[in-house]
RNA sequence: GGGUGUAUAGCUCAGUUGGUUAGAGCGCUGCGUUCACAUCGCAGAGGUCCGUGGUUCAAAUCCACGUACACCCACCA
């Protein structure tokens, strides 16, 4: 056997190991040997195929990798299915702004199919990146069944979906004020904005003389485009509601209604609203209610339109509104400024402040009714087909009924409250990167081919192929020049990867719905609820069972990693400083769902620290046993010791599987349990008995065998966790074995044993009273104060006594004159041992006295709760039997106590 | 304005349905190390479990109120 070096690292195998196991096949869950007939599906949830991974994505993937490797050893078909998401506005801003830089130009200068060009290109390159990172991080993932959102397979089942949806009537064109984005020049959707607190001035002014009631805004440029004034019905304007009044306004001729609103805060401003059905929601939904008619005052360059008037008609929308501003002073119409804070709607992409605007856009409504369509294989309980549902009703069915469960389910309350708020989903985007609406229009039966043409035309061609000619008069069609939000397509994203729209695809019966989906808490409006809509829409089944939320990565402070900050750690930096297990370890150990996770790299390197404990503790087992064999079922115990070991494993190995099998992974607390029982019990104390016992040609055999099976077993149990380092150590054992196809192994049935137990209380108690008196090493420790605390000497096999008394009494030899002399009876062995010269008597009397007061103070209040009569009857048996007992530990330790301190008197 | 989360050792965090004398890692202090491992071992110090009140035989844990921080949603005329 080729002796392993002193230490582990992790980059001299890392590369080789993922290799071997791409190559073999086995992340393709058809290629798994044995018959496997349980399946456990994960979709990844596709990085955006705009840069790199960061440490987010590394938590994402070392969770979802331990996860499907353990499923994978349980014997399932386990698959994990790789992807990329075309992230449309956001990649497509990011190539503009390459192309500024590098070219000077926009894509404009370039043309949309040029454009586009460069598009895939960069994203090709992006993709390479993010699939060399994903191997890095050691997953075990299908790279046979990659997808990407926008690929051929992709966007036949987005054009599918989009028919559907519009023969259902779900889907509709409609004039409505959207959020638009002067600089990206498209709309995005409610939960595209990102408020940004700003400093604004709120004025205060009449429209003109004849209007009584004043108003106030911070945007007085967009008052040209008024059509009302808005009062609480109930408020101090109230006898002006119905009055109508004719103004010259900044050179617009307003016509303006007194409505009554609920919707008016008397105490905000004057008490009263100038509504501006064009540009703000809640005034559209004001104007909608009250039938109002809506002037565009502003166009999609952020500029003033016609409508507005000749003052301002042509400016900038800042450049109106100083002009307005000038004009109400002028004509003495302004009554007050005020600076207020406010939160500014921006674009999350550009940054740029929204414009909201009146559109003809795309939605999806989500409170019309149609005819639910149910899933044969996998049906949603609690739903007929045929029944009549919206998709805000199945988006709270599912979770609701339990049969999407949301981890931790806090998030529930979050995800119902969005729905409850949950308005039609703009899904149109004047982008040119991303799935192109399928949407033709017939240039004849439309009378003409530009935009305004296409409005008109109100009886669209839909359709999943390729249109080049009308159906009805054979003429020229154009198709909307429009693209879909990116999240319509990743909404798909569960079965869109298994082949639908193929309903008989092998996979998608297989493997939907998948069992997890594990992504970030801040998606889950984005995309976890859209997921849900498309999978009950589409196929009349959920998803997933279980949406696992985890948090942020945070740095050593708990701040947001950012460029500005400097304190962004590159997952990649990290696996080359630590190797992969200790940063896999990291982001799994002490990351609970939902809860973000601070990250200082103390913590990676602590448990780079660890793995090179796991390798040793193998290591030193390899070369301590006459023979590395394959030790699959649990050894026969001689010893205490062995009994010890082989219960604790039996206890951590049950724990652990229900960790890992639960839906609520607890992969945090096993991954913890697994690392405190290899270091504080196996290598603490098994393996240092377990030299004593090597040496006794009696417990030789028995010991090798445990050696063996206990580290073998925590190859196995850690291997989800770190494949690298336990693959590495594998090979020792089978030489072309992966642990990656290794069963998990069997629940064991070996007792716990206390015996020894009791043991490390003695042994820890030398150490303690040696170091309680400085006793240095190899000089005795009083034997009274021993077996004053222990009470089962007889009871230990000798190999232990040895182990105790090495700790002890190495001193045997040691004999100094005038020292105190001890006799203990070890078994049939009378020991004589001396008191070590150094000890103070005083100051070990005030200290007895001290820990005996203590106990005493203790039992007396256990006394207490005992003979309470309510605690005996409300609390159960096995609480006041416990309790009794602690009474009986506690006494006894007092009297020994008590014992120690009349032996010093 | 509405909601959620967090608050436990110097730092980062565990703590299952209330029930031993509240734990781990890192850091710190002391001692040790040719015998698997200094990416090590042993030991130690360090806690008003944010505050106040309540429920209970019993509260870090449940309830109420308060404080601080983080986040989400809505609004911002």
């Amino acid at each position: 056997m080729p002796e392993l070096p002193k230490a582990y690292v992790a980059e001299e195998y890392e590369d080789a190991i993922a290799k071997t196991e791409r190559l073999s096949g086995f992340y393709n869950p058809d290629q798994l040997p044995g018959s496997r007939e349980k399946t456990f599906a994960v979709i990844l949830p596709p990085p955006n195929a705009t840069g790199t991974l960061h440490i987010g994505h590394a938590v994402m993937l070392a969770i979802q990798d331990v996860v499907v490797r353990f499923q994978r050893m349980r014997g399932k078909k386990s698959l994990w299915l790789p992807g990329t998401d075309h992230a449309a506005i956001a990649t497509q801003v990011k190539v503009e702004k390459l192309l500024a830089q590098e070219e000077h130009k926009t894509r404009h200068d370039l043309g949309r199919e040029a454009f586009l060009k460069r598009v895939d290109a960069f994203v090709e390159k992006s993709r390479a990146t993010i699939r060399h990172q994903i191997e890095k991080m050691g997953c075990s993932i299908d790279w046979s069944r990659e997808a990407f959102t926008l690929d051929e397979a992709r966007n036949l089942a987005v054009r599918t979906c989009f028919k559907r949806m519009y023969d259902d009537r779900l889907i509709y064109r409609g004039h409505r004020v959207i959020n638009w984005d002067p600089k990206g020049q498209t709309v995005i959707s409610d939960d595209e904005l990102v408020y940004e607190e700003r400093q604004a001035t709120l004025y205060t002014f009449h429209y003109g003389k004849d209007v009584p009631i004043p108003i106030a805004t911070t945007r007085p440029e967009t008052k040209v485009g008024d059509t009302a004034i808005a009062v609480h019905p109930k408020g101090r304007w109230k006898k002006y509601i119905g009055r109508e009044y004719d103004v010259e306004f900044a050179g617009a001729s307003l016509h303006l209604r007194v409505i009554g609103d609920e919707q008016i805060d008397e105490t905000f401003g004057t008490g009263a609203l100038g509504v501006t059905p064009a540009h703000s929601m809640v005034d559209a939904e004001m104007a909608q209610r009250h039938m109002l008619p809506m002037v565009q005052v502003i166009d999609e360059h952020a500029q003033m339109t016609d409508a507005a008037g000749e003052l301002v008609r042509g400016m900038s929308v800042q450049d109106a509104r100083e002009h307005i501003v000038a004009w109400l002073k002028e004509n003495d119409l302004m009554l007050g400024e005020q600076e207020i804070t406010q939160n500014v709607s921006t674009a999350e992409r550009t940054g740029e402040v929204i414009e909201p605007l009146p559109k003809l856009q795309w939605f999806i409504d989500v409170n019309k009714e149609f005819a639910f369509s149910q899933s044969k294989h996998a049906p949603i309980r609690g739903l007929k087909n045929g029944k009549k549902v919206t998709l805000k009703r199945l988006l709270q069915h599912t979770v609701k009924s339990g049969q999407v469960g949301i981890i931790p389910d806090r998030f529930e309350a979050t995800y119902f409250h969005w729905i409850d708020h949950l308005r039609d989903w703009c899904i149109s985007r004047q982008l040119w990167y991303g799935h192109r609406i399928p949407v033709w229009y017939c240039v004849a039966c439309g009378k003409g081919a530009s935009e305004e043409a296409m409005k008109r035309c109100k009886e669209p061609i839909v359709s999943t192929e390729n249109v080049t000619s009308c159906p009805h008069c054979g003429g020229a069609v154009k198709q909307d020049p429009d693209t879909l939000d990116t999240w319509f397509s990743a909404g798909l994203w569960t079965f869109s990867t298994l082949g639908w729209p193929d309903e008989s695809a092998l996979d998608l019966q297989t493997y939907h719905p998948t069992a997890l989906l594990e992504t970030g808490r801040d998606i889950l409006f984005f995309w976890v609820a859209r997921m849900i809509l498309m999978s009950t829409y589409c196929l009349g089944e959920v998803p997933f069972r279980y949406a696992y939320l985890h948090g942020l990565v945070r740095d050593g402070q708990g701040r947001k990693m950012s460029k500005s900050l400097d304190n962004i750690i590159d997952p990649l930096d990290m696996i080359k400083a630590y190797g992969t297990d200790a940063v896999r370890l990291s982001l799994v150990i002490g990351s609970t769902p939902g809860n973000d996770l601070n990250l200082p790299k103390e913590r990676i390197a602590g448990f780079r620290n660890f793995t090179n404990k796991l390798w040793n503790i193998t290591r030193f087992v390899f070369m301590n046993v006459r023979e590395v064999v394959r030790v699959d079922v649990s050894p026969k115990p001689v010893t205490a010791a062995d009994r010890w070991i082989l219960g604790r494993l039996a206890a951590v190995h049950a724990s652990v599987t229900a960790k890992l099998e639960e839906p609520v992974f607890a992969l945090s607390q096993a991954g913890e349990e697994l690392r405190d029982f290899t270091w504080s019990d196996f290598a603490d104390w098994y393996i240092e008995v377990a030299k004593g016992q090597l040496k006794d040609e009696h417990q030789m055999s028995s010991t090798e065998q445990i050696l063996l099976y206990v580290s073998q077993t925590l190859l196995k149990l850690w291997h989800p966790f770190m494949p690298f380092v336990t693959q590495r150590l594998w090979q020792e054992v089978d030489e072309d074995g992966l642990l990656l196809v290794e069963a998990w192994p069997d629940a064991l049935e070996t007792k716990p044993d206390e015996a020894f137990s009791r043991v490390k209380d003695v042994v820890t108690m030398i150490r303690n009273l040696r170091a309680t008196y400085r006793v240095p090493e190899r000089t005795a420790v009083p034997v009274t104060l021993i077996s004053a605390q222990c009470d089962f000497w007889k009871d230990m096999e000798p190999m232990i006594r040895t182990l105790v008394l090495v700790e002890s009494l190495s001193v045997c030899d040691v004999a100094e004159s005038g020292a105190q002399y001890a006799v203990a009876s070890l078994g049939d062995t009378e020991v004589r041992v001396h008191l070590a010269g150094a000890i103070d008597v005083k100051a070990e009397i005030a200290r007895l006295m001290s820990a005996w007061q203590d106990v005493e103070d203790y039992v007396k209040q256990q006394e207490k709760k005992l003979k309470n009569k309510a605690f005996v009857k409300a609390a159960p048996v096995e609480v006041v039997d416990g309790e009794r007992r602690k009474l009986d530990e506690a006494c006894a330790k007092r009297d020994a106590y008590r014992a120690q301190l009349d032996a010093l008197t």
